[in-house]
RNA sequence: GCGCCCGUAGCUCAAUUGGAUAGAGCAACGGACUUCUAAUCCGUAGGUUGCAGGUUCGAGUCCUGCCGGGCGCACCA
């Protein structure tokens, strides 16, 4: 159990001065409550909003309030000792100015918890399957999917910081119409390697990288399947076509999404699924649940009961199941494992799908809201000025790897996960390159690159951490660095709870704004021996913070630059 | 037509889940390197948060209706 850190152990400083009085009103110490940084300097280094809150259950003017609030706490030692003052100011904010020595003591406090500073803030840590990028292997994964992946690994970690269990893992769908596709495809790039006029069909992929993998079979098999490559090819040549294409483009996948930074813990197979019996298996429980009908031949789930606009066919007239079908057994195995919560990104054209699949939940007996879907909205790719749609079949886009060539991996992660998932992105691959150098990760990264410049140049080794004497006084630079890192726990809490990784790109930058402020005006190593003590833990602890806020979103932190 | 997402500075985007005077970066202008990394800092300028109502102490944020853009509305996956 880690100490609280300074906006915690505040709060909850006030909450233990007021609570009698609040009793008596009947207010309680709600959610609504807060103890926040103000926008404004002059409106201190901490205020709540608890009187206004209060006013409602209390039956009485928020500045009445407010005043009776104060009179309260400047009776209490346990508040009192660690502010200057405390004000009420507007409609009936209290703001609270916190002593130098309570400022410094709060850094050092964070400092001492090292790598755990700010971590395991989950209210309660249930384990999590988190599901993304799941892309076709139909071919090499483009600049959506690096969307996908940047958020997601993101995601994992910061919820994994903040003490959930999670497990990440990519669906991969190598079943149905698609994969047929895919391996007539290869076939017929196979045949045209050995010399054969091919006529390439409209819905094929026709990609340039289908060359490359027929080549890679080619150089494998040599020319032992060409007599079955013709138009009416033999099944057994296509499934093999089918099959050796989906283990290469996975391999590739798999390596680019490494380089990326981005490891799964699962690889499940919708294949795979087809070898059990769990579709039939999911089938079953739904028939048995009354939640199924037959109607012109084929089987529907009457999903319409649990809010979808329409039923959904599972087993079409032919026999066949729908992706639909196997999805829902490939989600009861996953609830099967034990996750209290299944979380799954999707791209926004995947959004009419929530609806189904929600009510599948509620079909088989599970509670809806243990799935969650987070749409993320689709990355076009800009070129001359011109909104390009991406097409794998045609080949039109631009794949992950491109992308790491031209502007890296930190800045294309940065550049990815710095703005909400809900908004579309635009991408001009030329404009990147350009723009590359003036990507905010390199301002963060270089504060890092700083401060471990300035620890490498100073007297102290890291014995010496944490044992400088809180300054009595301190400078404004050092007491808004101080108050910065104090919102760095609270940012991963909100970071977690709100799926939003883009508020600790935000943060770090704020962070890295207030150091080199900080910088500027207060000298380290030239400082004072106390001073300069002092100064090199607040040197240690940003340098820690910013490293785990990279770290969060699998950026490097170089040590120089 | 119905559903989901978006609309904030010239551009790209934030905004602590409803808080006080809406913030950063880029672009523009003016300053600061014989100094612990100038990939930096300090300053100036830039806004009716698409429009109109509503909810309340308080709205970029919540509700309703418009306008504009994106994406969906299969016995495809």
């Amino acid at each position: 159990m880690s100490p609280p850190d300074l906006l915690d152990d505040f709060t909850g400083r006030i909450g233990m001065s007021l609570q009698p009085m609040l009793d008596s009103w009947h207010a309680g110490l709600s959610d609504r409550i807060i103890l926040e940084r103000p926008a404004a300097r002059g409106h201190g280094d901490l205020a709540t909003n608890i009187a206004m809150v209060a006013a409602g259950s209390a039956k009485l003017p928020p500045l009445e309030i407010a005043r009776k609030i104060v009179e309260v706490l400047q009776d209490s030692p346990q508040v009192m000792h660690l502010c200057e003052k405390v004000e009420i100011a507007g409609p009936g904010f209290i703001n609270f100015f916190l002593n130098d020595k309570a400022i410094a003591d709060a850094a050092l406090g964070a400092l001492a918890q090292g790598r755990d500073y700010g971590s395991g803030t989950a209210a309660q840590p249930e384990s999590i399957l988190l599901e993304f990028v799941s892309a076709n292997p139909t071919g090499p994964l483009h600049v959506g999917h690096a969307r996908y992946a940047a958020y997601g690994d993101s995601l994992k970690r910061i919820l994994s910081f903040a003490g959930y269990k999670v497990g990440t893992e990519f669906y991969i769908n190598d079943y149905g119409s698609q994969m047929d596709i895919f391996g007539i495809s290869l076939a017929l790039r196979y045949a045209e390697l050995w010399g054969r006029e091919i006529r390439f069909p409209d819905e094929g992929y026709q990609g340039e990288y289908t060359v490359h993998i027929a080549r890679m079979i080619k150089d494998e098999i040599g020319d032992s399947l060409l007599a079955d490559t013709d138009p009416d090819a033999r099944e057994s040549a296509i499934a093999f076509f089918r099959k050796r294409g989906c283990e290469l483009v996975l391999d590739e996948v798999r390596s680019v999404l490494v380089r990326f930074g981005v490891v799964f813990d699962d690889w499940f197979s919708e294949a795979g699924l087809y070898q059990s019996d769990a579709v039939p298996n999911a089938m079953q429980a739904l028939t048995d649940a009354g939640e199924l009908l037959v109607q012109d031949g084929a089987s529907w789930l009457l999903t319409t009961r649990h809010g979808d606009d329409k039923d959904r066919v599972l087993i079409r007239s032919s026999g066949e199941p729908t992706y639909f079908a196997s999805d829902i057994a490939y989600h009861q195995d996953k609830l099967s494992r034990g996750f209290d919560r299944l979380i799954n990104i999707w791209g926004a054209d995947h959004h009419g799908y929530i609806a189904r699949m929600k009510a599948a939940f509620a079909a088989l007996g599970h509670d809806p809201e243990r799935l969650e879907i987070i749409i993320g909205q689709l990355v076009n790719v800009i070129e001359l000025g011109e909104r390009k749609q991406m097409s794998k079949r045609k080949g039109t886009m631009v794949s992950l790897e491109e992308l790491i060539d031209s502007i890296g991996v930190d800045a294309a992660r940065f550049y990815l996960v710095d703005r909400s998932a809900d908004s579309t992105l635009d991408l001009d691959l030329e404009k990147a390159k350009l723009k590359s150098e003036e990507n905010p990760v390199y301002y963060v990264q270089y504060a890092h690159a700083r401060i471990c410049s300035i620890l490498d140049r100073s007297e102290e080794t890291p014995a010496d951490s944490g044992n400088s004497t809180a300054c009595e006084s301190l400078e404004s630079q050092e007491r808004e660095l101080v108050l910065k890192l104090a919102e760095f726990p609270r940012t991963v809490t909100g970071a977690a709870d709100s799926r939003g990784p883009q508020r600790l790109t935000a943060y770090s930058r704020e962070l890295a704004a207030t150091f080199h402020a900080f910088y500027h005006s207060c000298p380290v190593l030239k400082a004072s021996p106390d001073m300069a003590s002092f100064r090199l833990d607040l040197c240690r602890l940003t340098r820690n913070v910013i490293a785990m806020c990279l770290d969060l979103v699998g950026v490097e932190a170089p040590e120089s630059m």
